[in-house]
DNA sequence: ATCCTGGTTC
DNA sequence: GAACCAGGAT
């Protein structure tokens, strides 16, 4: 039989068709975007992105004053925590000489826990990063996914790896299918998944419990 | 004009 | 369990 998170991936993906994500030029912008991105939309990110835009050198950002870089990021909200965020994912990227192909050569344990280390990186952070700058095939669990889960009927465990490995055990270990899973997760969670759902036309509707409590 | 959404730390 | 914030929805 078919695993279930194949199914809903597979369904996902004929509705919305390849996301190929990250919106990033640079494995460097995907990162600091990772951070910007906690607790808002991408709205608020793009905004901050644009006008961190001729700053845009690891260097730079990395010996910024804090305070400006706070005021530049501020459409992503939580400006002062980020900006610090920012500033520790910087001293820990130096030390690397911003190079991310040196960091992709760590083994995927080792840089988690490495990456989750840093002041302002959870594990949600950590695992964007892990997939979208540094190939690693890795389920992402954000709200999103979690809120899809529960509608859909799922019984998923609370705890963030218990979510994650729950998942990642029933599904090939490759990076295309997890890259394009979480993307297609947050598209599906925009368009109909929404705090209020939009069922009707939902292309997951079939194998939702939601559907039983539709009029 | 108030309410809601969204990760991590302390 | 509170604190950190802007922007969109209601």
């Amino acid at each position: 039989m078919q695993p279930a998170y194949q199914l809903i991936y597979d369904k996902l993906f004929e509705h919305y068709g390849p996301q190929s994500w990250w919106p990033a030029e640079t494995p460097f912008e995907m990162m600091i975007g990772s951070i910007l991105v906690q607790n808002t939309n991408w709205r608020n990110v793009d905004k901050a992105l644009i006008k961190l835009g001729p700053y845009f050198e690891p260097e730079i950002i990395d010996h910024f004053p804090i305070e400006d870089l706070a005021q530049l990021i501020r459409s992503s909200g939580f400006y002062n925590i980020k900006a610090k965020r920012i500033k520790a994912f910087m001293e820990w990227f130096r030390q690397y000489d911003y190079d991310t192909k040196r960091i992709k050569a760590i083994n995927n344990t080792e840089l988690r826990k490495a990456l989750i280390n840093i002041h302002g990186i959870g594990k949600e952070t950590a695992d964007v990063m892990l997939v979208y700058a540094f190939e690693k095939p890795i389920f992402v669990v954000d709200a999103y996914a979690r809120r899809i889960f529960y509608r859909l009927g799922y019984n998923m465990p609370t705890s963030y790896d218990g979510f994650r490995k729950l998942v990642e055990k029933e599904l090939p270990e490759e990076l295309t299918l997890y890259n394009e899973f979480h993307a297609l997760l947050v598209e599906h969670a925009k368009q109909f998944c929404r705090s209020k759902p939009i069922c009707k036309e939902c292309p997951l509707l079939d194998i939702c419990d939601q559907r039983l409590e539709l009029k």
